[in-house]
DNA sequence: AAAAAAG
């Protein structure tokens, strides 16, 4: 153990058993399959359980979670919480999240007798109360909902033995900076503090330099780079065309390689509703997730995606970060990204654990700057382009002023009408029918059906 | 300009 902390170079990957872990934990995680922990798991686990504080800078899909998740189950096995005061602590930006920590605390702290609380928003408090007043050694929780109880009277954290702040970058992104300032200052400060955020910007370094002692200081390296196990692609489509970017959509799903499951990612909560309902319309097993939506609602279409009993997820953001979805085949972006680092997080959906995944993203000409924003998050000179020309030129053809095709009805059929293969849908047929019906008998000379397909794709 | 979280 006299390695030195800055080493860079691959160390001999120590086992879970080496790191001090308690030895029922230690049964959890074979029972889990696992053997060897991650880099971070590896650094901070030890850290932990020395009882220093630890400010761990790692993304998701780091093994960030069992890095904390297994020191306070070790740290909590010995003790008994009293009423009302929660021997521990732990603090995620948003409900899934703290639902998700909450899964971890009973898989790996299955063979320890420790109480649970999950505070989160949208569900009732009565059932908190109960079990807060019974005595909690672990409280996982969202920052609103905390405040909330402590200000009914019904929570006291001066008992707290550890505190866990899970992604305070993303709180900070969400404004609840102040809460948890707040927060820190009920504790006591003879807590252990595990802090964790992928980035370091002045607030949450602000915020560290006040409420962590002497942290050790760990650093990974993001998982596995963006390019590496996803294949990126655009598929490029005019503005304005709602009806053609929802086509667009379903040709994806429908054209997908190996298609197990996708999240469809929409920037805005009305189109995530939009979308999915026309995705169920249209036969596809697709269910809505944001914010507005009810928290069993939420809870429940999180579940059946992770149990395969749902194959696409319409999403915002709530789903772009953290959430560990395992084995998510494909993401869709409806919609660019306002905010380019949303693009890494989305994608990062998928090709997850060193499996392959696929990402498309729908882009418009609208979408110029987002999508140059894109690029330069990614550094990536381009994006390869998804080959939609046949769909394009599907909705041009139906679309389209009528052209010689429809002289047809009049002058006999039409050899070449008949082997198109571009076949015009009913709904842009009829739509000409009322129109035409005296058009020119002899052939409209110039492209006719077969207009090239680089005058169609001027549009884009 | 969006979403998230306390209602």
């Amino acid at each position: 153990m006299t390695e030195n902390d800055t080493d860079q170079s691959p160390k001999t990957t120590p086992t879970f058993s080496e790191l001090g872990l308690d030895t029922k934990i230690l049964e959890a995680l074979t029972e889990s399959g696992y053997t060897h922990p991650t880099p971070i798991q590896a650094d901070a686990i030890p850290e932990a359980l020395r009882g220093r504080d630890v400010l761990g800078i790692a993304q998701t899909g780091t093994g960030k979670t069992a890095s904390f998740v297994l020191p306070v189950i070790h740290r909590l096995a010995r003790g008994r919480a009293r009423a009302r005061m929660p021997r521990s602590l732990i603090l995620a930006p948003t409900r899934e999240l703290a639902a998700q920590v909450s899964e971890q605390f009973e898989k790996y702290g299955k063979n320890h007798k420790l109480s649970m609380a999950l505070l989160i928003g949208g569900v009732s408090f009565a059932d908190q109360d109960a079990k807060l007043t019974r005595g909690v050694d672990v409280l996982i929780a969202t920052p609103g909902r905390l405040l909330d109880h402590h200000e009914r009277g019904k929570l006291l954290l001066t008992g707290l033995e550890v505190m866990v702040v899970d992604e305070a970058d993303r709180m900070l992104d969400m404004g609840f900076i102040p809460d948890l300032e707040r927060i820190f200052k009920l504790t006591p400060f003879t807590r252990q503090t595990l802090f964790f955020s992928a980035t370091m910007p002045p607030e949450i370094q602000r915020l560290t330099d006040q409420f962590l002692s002497a942290p050790a200081r760990i650093e990974v390296a993001k998982p596995a780079t963006t390019a590496k196990t996803i294949t990126q692609r655009i598929a490029r489509l005019p503005s304005g065309e709602d009806k053609l970017k929802r086509a667009a959509l379903r040709h994806l799903v429908e054209t997908a390689e190996n298609l197990k499951n996708g999240i469809i990612f929409c920037n805005r909560k009305k189109n995530v509703d939009v979308i999915a309902k026309s995705l169920q319309e249209h036969g596809f097993d697709a269910r809505p997730i944001h914010g507005d939506l009810p928290q069993s609602f939420r809870t429940e279409t999180l579940q059946m995606f992770r149990d395969g009993g749902l194959k696409l997820l319409v999403a915002s953001d709530v789903a772009a970060r953290g959430l560990d979805i395992p084995d998510v085949s494909h993401v869709f972006n409806f919609s660019v990204p306002i905010n380019a680092d949303d693009y890494v997080h989305r994608i990062g959906r998928t090709g997850r654990a060193g499996r392959l995944g696929h990402a498309v993203m729908l882009v418009t000409p609208d979408d110029g700057k987002a999508f140059d924003a894109v690029l330069k998050v990614t550094g990536l000179d381009k994006i390869e382009e998804h080959d939609i020309s046949a769909l394009l030129d599907d909705w041009n053809g139906a679309a389209r002023p009528p052209e010689k095709g429809r002289n047809n009805r009049r002058g006999g059929p039409n050899k070449k009408e008949a082997s198109s293969s571009r076949p015009t849908s009913n709904k842009g047929r009829d739509r000409r029918d009322d129109r035409h019906d005296d058009g020119p008998a002899d052939p409209v000379v110039g492209f006719g059906d077969h207009t090239p397909d680089f005058l169609l794709k001027e549009m884009s």
